[in-house]
DNA sequence: AAAATTACTATTAAAACGATAGTGATAATT
DNA sequence: AATTATCACTATCGTTTTAATAGTAATTTT
């Protein structure tokens, strides 16, 4: 008896997916991790987004609490805090890649040229993953 | 200088997406109906989700009006409305996939068959439009 | 003709969102 | 060493969205 039963709504998965992430701003903040390499609160608060402090602060909580980031100082800096995705945040990548590619075609052709112009779309959820690890610290 | 102007919050692709589809309800209707084969509004309100009757109506009235699904009488009866996904409804068949596996894997293991034991997800994105578009009549 | 069903709308309470101001700690500057 | 600036938030409060429930009108069934 998990916190879960109370959490989700029936026993779905799909549906209990999305009592997950199912709002307005909990991909928004993984996307800025994953495709802009947002990590501090001030990069976060400043993006094209425009999320609000409290709301910011909430969903890191959040993110925090279920495992999909962490929450890191680094040694020469007791101020700033940088968050990271995990490998169960990373997870996540190809549903925003599809969303990506749905907006692609949908409703506002993506810069990215990696999305635009995706052949194989493992190969764009590797190279995501890559590139993200290769500009984080390895945790 | 489009309603969406006012709609988006930015103009990241993948933000505009979840300005669309980024809240606890759209993807369960489009589920529903994709995945269960919902189609009226008595067969959505039964469903394992709950979904309360002015939101399933706020839902279905805005999806229509973006054109993801149509509404419809069938000739023989005068007070049940049916909803059909349209093909820009039926686009976001890979994003529903991709939840599927992210909760397989992450959440709580789907019993559908064709999910579980996926070896092509393009395969299997054909398979379910093609199921979708057996078991409605064509629009 | 009466009862049941369907598709909603209306209402009100609860939760989430959003804008803004403010605080405490650390870091940078003078 | 003192002052200023920066960063990471928290607090507050008004607005919007969500949720639970009851109710209504039209149609269909009995």
């Amino acid at each position: 008896m998990s916190i879960f039963n109370k959490f989700f709504r029936c026993t779905c998965p799909v549906t209990s997916a999305l009592d997950i992430v199912g709002d307005k701003w909990t991909l928004v903040v993984i996307k800025l991790m994953l495709l802009e390499q947002k990590k501090t609160f001030k990069e976060f608060s400043e993006s094209d987004e425009s999320i609000a402090p409290s709301i910011l602060s909430n969903r890191l909580k959040t993110l925090e609490k279920i495992g999909f980031i962490v929450k890191q100082k680094l040694p020469d800096n007791q101020k700033t805090n940088h968050y990271f995705l995990t490998e169960k945040g990373l997870s996540l990548t190809p549903v925003i890649i599809e969303l990506a590619l749905w907006s692609h075609h949908n409703i506002k052709p993506v810069d990215n040229q990696d999305i635009a112009n995706v052949k194989d779309k493992n190969e764009l959820h590797l190279a995501i993953i890559e590139r993200y690890k290769s500009k984080t610290v390895t945790l």
